[in-house]
DNA sequence: TTGACATATTCCGATATGGATATATATTGC
DNA sequence: GCAATATATATCCATATCGGAATATGTCAA
């Protein structure tokens, strides 16, 4: 076994620079596959072939328009993502600095107490 | 060119579940690599090159003391890739209502411009 | 039907990947 | 020095990946 297929999660997904660039040019509206083809500068099959695997993972839609198929962004599939990141946050700009960590922990648990019902 | 080396970016670096598992384990405290690899249950030459990308993308720092190495984590390459997902939040739960982002947009930008000194 | 267009798929080649095994390179204690 | 331990690296293998070119499929318009 290599990597794990590309296909099978948010994370592989979008560790693809086209792909997310794919991703940002979906924010706000959806696009044709030309459209995407075009500001990307690859070619449309390449295109395609992203857009399959972003399909496949649930961070696109397609909707049928005449000949074309607009692509629309679903960013449900991030969510698991920027949770993960999330659970980190405290690791970060802290320098290491392990006291630090350990008072912030405090101060989680000290919050979680506080709003208990 | 096949897919963008793994040692390029914390997103291809972090689209591997045995090096998110690592660096969950590195979460607030260093860990020899015999631990780790004990803890993920793989070859010690796998956890040796996991944590060799994840050293060359920045995630974790080793320590020497004595024959073993502490390695530890480093979280902050992690922003980068925070603050790019972060740039969907607006568009995850909100079902595709296109009139709910434009909303959000309007309330952002005139945020922008209450907070302006 | 035919031709123009839009998109998906197939095939190919070059390269990267992850895992396993075996080996190299420390470091420690005797 | 020597054995034991900890870690890194080399080699091999099966597979995945991305890109491009060619081709298939689908849709429209006349």
């Amino acid at each position: 076994m290599a990597r794990a297929a590309t296909t099978s999660d948010a994370f592989n997904a979008v560790a693809e620079p086209q792909r997310r660039r794919i991703l940002v040019l979906l924010k706000g509206r959806e696009r044709p596959v030309n459209e995407l083809t075009r500001a990307l500068r690859i070619t449309q099959s390449s295109t395609s072939k992203h857009l399959r695997v972003l399909r496949e993972v649930g961070l696109v839609r397609v909707r049928e328009s005449g000949q074309q198929r607009l692509y629309g962004l679903d960013a449900r599939g991030l969510q698991p993502l920027h949770e993960w990141v999330i659970g980190f946050e405290q690791y970060w700009n802290e320098n290491f600095d392990r006291l630090n960590v350990y008072v912030k922990k405090l101060q989680q648990k000290e919050h979680a107490d506080g709003s208990r019902s």
